[in-house]
DNA sequence: CTGTTAGCGCATTCAT
DNA sequence: ATGAATGCGCTAACAG
């Protein structure tokens, strides 16, 4: 354990050097003689030196942490994100201070706030609902990365998924089975200058159809709000509104599960009577019964692509915006239509 | 947004008073005169002053975040507890920084030092594997709580969910059922020093069963590693025993569901053929097929209890060892056997 | 290449 | 109660 007195100038004494040779050894800065800079790595590792960040960073203008914002700490999706930006950082000589938005506005700016106040040299948002003026200013002084969300004015520091693709891939492969009433059980957004992930999804499900010379059916589409109780109860609705449909597409896995229970519940089998499709590939996809057929978000790639964007970023290097693609992963929840 | 250049100098003069005196009406210390503490903070919304964090921290030694070192980010319970943490640290001064030691002895121990480094002002484990002397010494420097993981030297600074009688419970309540062939689902723990939840449970289970007069049948109890897989695993194990049961207790929810899998594939009905009940009410056990019995684990409330605890230890004040509890789960996994 | 010096922005004695 | 003076530990010109 570091012993709590020890400064540069402890080391520089016992190495026999200024102070500032013993600070550019450190930082790797300007050249020193091979002799002077053993002496102090030397001392260094005999004193068991350590930095004081406050110091440096107060001298530098430089925190060495980068600050993450998400939304929902505890969704599958975006702990994968974070997860990756951890995995990312791993090894640098960053830290990454973590604040949970919560979806809500007011919460998500006092974090920025938080942020900027400590000077972070680098801001990742997972998701996120600030209005896009706010976020521009803030790019403008800070590195910036938003990921899972898309703002046009900063779509280069953007990563995200290709919802739109993914959906209609996933939608095809249901025409494909011979299904040709395929509802959907998409969810309400609000933020308005985001373009949200679902109703991407809920496009690429509109075209897939459209393509298939199939019309979009105004009364099998249902709103929910993610959750999966509101899959349960958008199947309550599909079912009361009478039309006849021979498989579901939830815009995610979490309402797909709670459809389950309610297709359960009601002792309509899957897929024998209807088949069911989600969105995401939570572990449980693969769990579930029976296994759900899903497209998987590469969430821990996208959060470790993160980290390494808002490091180039941090070292002037330009970064280009990154859409991830992904594949359909076939499971037993959707049933061939003879 | 807060213009990079304002420090307490500026409005030390904007208010005609010295820079201590702002920094006594900032840092709420002694007393100051009411015009003069008005004029200042008359000065600091105008210029909309922003403390510089590293400054503040450099001389007075307090650097206002607290550590935190999970392991497995995206676990659900962790995560609970992480927002519980996130939640409980909200509208106070400190910011947390996070690390994820991914079960990892040399990474955690990376995590510690940089946090140490960053002369953090309070550290939270959640889980962890680093040996009792280096906690103990670290707890020695440094605010600490440990949750969802016990060290009986440092018994005060812990906060953890009573597994034991949970899992006693548990086990009780599908005795009361009527099932006598109770298999268990555990997983074998490595940390040496840490009495391990998942051995508590299987502690509980032993102990209720005892105490119905049942000995434990060692060929009803196997083990997993705590993921979804290895339940399936299990299944297939206890079914080549072919040792007769009507139940199988999972000492989680995760192993729950992968056992859940197994026995579908092989067409055996639950509850109908064979009870099941997990531990720790992840979300998906009430969307299960069938909806799983199980208990919850208050994570949330955990995490807010250790953010609390950090402070108050922070604070000076003393803190006791917190112990949650919990009832069990009814749902529909679990048939009475007549 | 290396040592000296001047801040970085603020908390804190110390006098007043 | 309040102002002036020190220093926290380090980086970054600045001279040699």
């Amino acid at each position: 354990m570091p012993n709590r007195k020890i400064t540069i100038e402890d080391i520089a004494q016992q190495a026999n050097v200024s102070i500032s040779t013993v600070s550019r050894v450190l930082r790797k800065s300007s050249g020193v003689a091979a002799d002077k800079r053993e002496a102090v790595l030397q001392a260094v590792s005999e004193l068991d030196y350590r930095p004081n960040v406050f110091a440096q960073s107060l001298a530098s203008g430089q925190s060495m942490t980068i600050g993450v914002i998400t939304q929902n700490f505890g969704s599958p999706v975006y702990d994968g994100i974070l997860q990756g930006i951890l995995l990312g950082l791993e090894g640098t000589d960053y830290s990454s201070l973590f604040a949970d938005g919560r979806w809500d506005k007011t919460i998500e700016q006092n974090a920025l706030q938080a942020f900027v106040d400590r000077r972070v040299d680098g801001l990742i948002f997972v998701g996120g609902q600030l209005s896009e003026s706010i976020m521009v200013e803030v790019g403008h002084k800070t590195p910036l990365i938003l990921v899972a969300r898309t703002i046009g004015s900063l779509a280069e520091n953007c990563i995200h998924f290709d919802n739109f693709q993914a959906a209609y891939d996933l939608t095809r492969y249901l025409l494909d089975m011979g299904h040709r009433n395929i509802a959907h059980i998409t969810a309400k957004m609000h933020y308005q200058e985001t373009v949200s992930d679902v109703s991407q999804r809920y496009a690429g499900y509109a075209q897939a159809l459209t393509d298939a010379g199939i019309p979009v059916d105004p009364q099998l589409v249902v709103e929910g709000n993610l959750m999966q109780q509101s899959g349960s109860l958008a199947v309550e609705m599909l079912l009361m509104a009478k039309r006849p449909f021979s498989a579901i597409f939830a815009a995610n896995d979490q309402m797909a599960f709670g459809a389950r229970l309610a297709l359960y519940r009601r002792g309509i089998r899957v897929p024998d009577d209807i088949s069911l499709v989600g969105f995401d590939d939570e572990i449980m996809a693969a769990f579930s019964i029976p296994p759900l057929t899903t497209v998987r978000q590469p969430s821990v790639e996208m959060g470790q692509a993160a980290a390494a964007a808002i490091l180039d970023l941090i070292d002037g290097k330009p970064v280009a915006n990154q859409i991830f693609r992904s594949k359909i992963i076939v499971r037993e929840s959707v049933a061939r239509l003879r």
